[in-house]
DNA sequence: CAAGTGTCCATTGTTGACAATCTGCAATTT
DNA sequence: AAATTGCAGATTGTCAACAATGGACACTTG
């Protein structure tokens, strides 16, 4: 992991350091989050954190109970799931049929960097790790249009997906899925990249 | 428009206020907020506009940008737009066949009643009342969803269709297009009901 | 004994003061 | 003259104190 990464408000770092532990579910769906407590442990007061959790919320990680506080929001039920899937799916082939032709080099050299992050991840089996690297893997594509709204509409619909992230009886099977997408996109297959990327999404 | 709605807390109170101002074109696209401004104008201090501004941000109505402020978001590229219309075409018919069978009296009372309200807006051509009750509509029917998660993914979606609401010739056509559906489910025809949903969704 | 009521405490909601940051413009430099 | 620097103001970011709310539990009341 990055030990570095430099974040423009207080409250985006917290919600990075939060983000985390719900992904990789230190923190279980149920659990309280109080105010005062995270206040003490990032040694800032309740307004960043306030923040943190409303950045939070609009991803979907956390649900907010006025004069109750934020609790980690629960899985989609088994009922919802497939229409998040379906959702995803369409968001990110619109965006990669959109941008396939302008697709620069600097790009894929930015999504292959992802790639071997994600290679390393699957080899060392660790979970977490491969999480954070697939929604960098995902991210990077939406955030690579033009309309920049795009991603704020993804972003919440890719979290309640990445919230169970249990899929794969063999975790190498996610780099390989990974690996053919760029691969298609190398050699220029818009289509069969697509079909590679919806795929992925399951 | 109903005089006396009650909301829980301050933020709410003042989020729909500016909601209203967003849909209606009062404010335009890219005019920016001033926390200052706001707090004199309701007679409250920064923090609850600030919490009313990441409301709205989340459902997709404002932009923020630290150090800033927020300005009122841009309407959804034409490019874009078809990809919105799916989406919230495949949530809304997902939750519809979905509670199909589940649908009470109770349920359609309330659905009729928001029924009259369009087509006293249509009737008055007010456009303003029509986009609020549209609102309505739909989200009295997404809401009937026992997965409440549903409705926080929907939201930012259908904000972005409402943000311009000039699709329409005849604005009589709102109300008969809300009450085909509104007859298909009384008299129990499912896929009649999803696809006059699906109509009135372009 | 069941239902309702009051009190206390933990927690969130709100406020106003102060600090940090950005923007525009004028003065300075090359 | 063009580019850069340095101020001044407006605006957002952060903080700590205080107010309001909700939940638990003991107490009263029928």
């Amino acid at each position: 992991m990055t030990a570095f990464e430099i974040y423009r408000t207080l409250p985006e770092q917290i919600a990075a350091r939060l983000q985390r532990e719900v992904l990789s579910s230190k923190l279980k769906p149920g659990d309280p989050l109080r105010e005062t407590d995270l206040s003490e442990r990032f040694g800032v007061s309740r307004g960043p954190i306030r923040e943190a959790f409303r950045q939070l919320t609009q991803q979907g990680l956390l649900v907010l109970e006025p004069n109750k506080g934020v609790r980690v929001a629960q899985n989609p039920s088994v009922e919802v799931r497939p229409l998040v899937v379906q959702l995803r799916r369409k968001i990110e082939t619109f965006v990669l049929d959109s941008i396939f032709e302008c697709i620069t080099a600097d790009d894929l050299a930015v999504w292959d960097d992802i790639l071997a992050d994600i290679k390393a991840a699957c080899e060392s089996n660790d979970v977490d790790a491969l999480t954070e690297h697939d929604l960098r893997f995902h991210q990077a594509i939406i955030q690579s249009h033009d309309d920049k709204d795009l991603f704020t509409l993804w972003q919440p619909i890719m979290m309640r997906m990445l919230m169970h992230y249990n899929r794969l009886d063999d975790i190498m099977e996610s780099y390989r899925e990974h690996k053919r997408i760029l691969d298609a996109i190398h050699s220029g297959q818009k289509a069969e990249a697509i079909r590679a990327l919806e795929a992925n999404i399951q």
